[in-house]
DNA sequence: TGTACATCAGTGAACGCGCGTTCACTGATGTAC
DNA sequence: TGTACATCAGTGAACGCGCGTTCACTGATGTAC
């Protein structure tokens, strides 16, 4: 063989982050083999020597990114104290470079609603990445039932992506900044598990942009 | 002039609609010209005649979609008592006819994603949109000075429209009924203005599918 | 150790299909006389 | 009132481009002898 074992899966790796990111940042119709293969450094016609279709690849990147999410959590909960850990994942989330990044980004905000149009099969899977999401919060809630923490988990969730969506439809304008605020403000109170301080909250930030 | 001024508006209007359905049915890329002037009963050629391209389509269909989901809420408000009406909105927004129905539901879940990637001129018209429902939403609540009452309306909208992304995303599944029965009481909690009486939860469902 | 052959990731031209857009034409109705 | 002409929403064939996919080929390296 020309190249070893693990090259193949490099280049193979290598292609499903790359399109990942594209995928985050554009959609799925934004992906084309040929760009994403230029960017890969290879040329179009070696794709197919990895994926059997574009769909196919379309699949993985999808499952890569929200892996990506979850691990990238589960690092932040593995720095920081327990009861901090799930107000920080939801600090960490609803920032402005969260924000204005979409590519290496939340996977269930970039690409939530056209998951939502594809096959159920596609849709399982992607469920229970959002599923292993849920569960990694509602580990970090200790004070209360599992059922009752999973509850908690979910509405954290909820508030941080429906934060996210809408800042990001406003772009970079004032809406922008004050739906990130009340989203975030809100998100963190999910996560304490009730009505936090008022003293909880951010102070309003120095830039109005 | 073979037809009427009126027929011509209404064939426009017509194109309109079917559009903005089938947008949040299928995303932008699921719009085609010649599909969509079949389904309104005439010919791809004939498209040219109402707009000057497919992209302006795209446009009216999304500021109509969103028009259409505010004018549904506003006509929740007048048949509602003024300390319910809030409460009302999230509830037949968080409900399975609005998770299985995308194509006549909330554009900003639908296409909120897609909208992002847009020129900073549409996603202005689109925030421009979002600000009439928060403002909406916010002249329900009185009892609190207006600032307040934006913040609690967006807290509000923002977790109706993370629980419908993530309710679609988990299809028919039970974690989609979980998301949804979590959002709905997360959402009244906000549309109330803070912690519920959990006599006011729902009762869970007869039915566990 | 050296030589012939096999393997296969990657190359790049070509194919075919879908789809947005153009354009010459139609034909029903309004307007001018 | 009747006739000739103008208008323009709508028709349907055709064009052109982008893009997913196919395929014959390459060439570096591993393996057999």
């Amino acid at each position: 063989m020309r190249y070893s074992k693990e090259h193949k899966q490099e280049t193979h790796a290598r292609i499903v982050r790359k399109a990942s990111v594209r995928l985050r940042e554009k959609g799925a119709h934004g992906v084309g083999v040929a760009d994403l293969m230029k960017e890969a450094g290879l040329t179009h016609g070696g794709f197919y020597a990895h994926f059997p279709s574009r769909d196919a690849l379309l699949a993985e990147a999808f499952a890569y990114a929200m892996d990506r999410s979850t691990e990238h959590w589960r690092k932040l909960t593995e720095q920081t104290a327990p009861e901090k850990r799930l107000a920080l994942i939801a600090e960490s989330y609803l920032s402005m470079p969260h924000r204005d990044d979409p590519g290496h980004g939340c996977a269930i905000v970039a690409l939530g609603a056209e998951i939502a149009r594809e096959s159920p099969k596609t849709r399982r899977a992607f469920s229970g990445k959002i599923d292993q999401m849920i569960e990694l919060m509602a580990d970090q809630i200790t004070a209360v039932p599992r059922k009752a923490a999973r509850k908690q988990a979910i509405a954290t969730l909820i508030t941080m992506a429906g934060t996210l969506l809408l800042a990001r439809v406003a772009g970079a304008g004032e809406l922008s900044e004050e739906v990130l605020k009340a989203g975030r403000e809100a998100a963190i109170e999910r996560a304490r598990g009730g009505k936090a301080k008022p003293s909880a909250a951010k102070k309003p930030r120095a830039r109005p942009l």
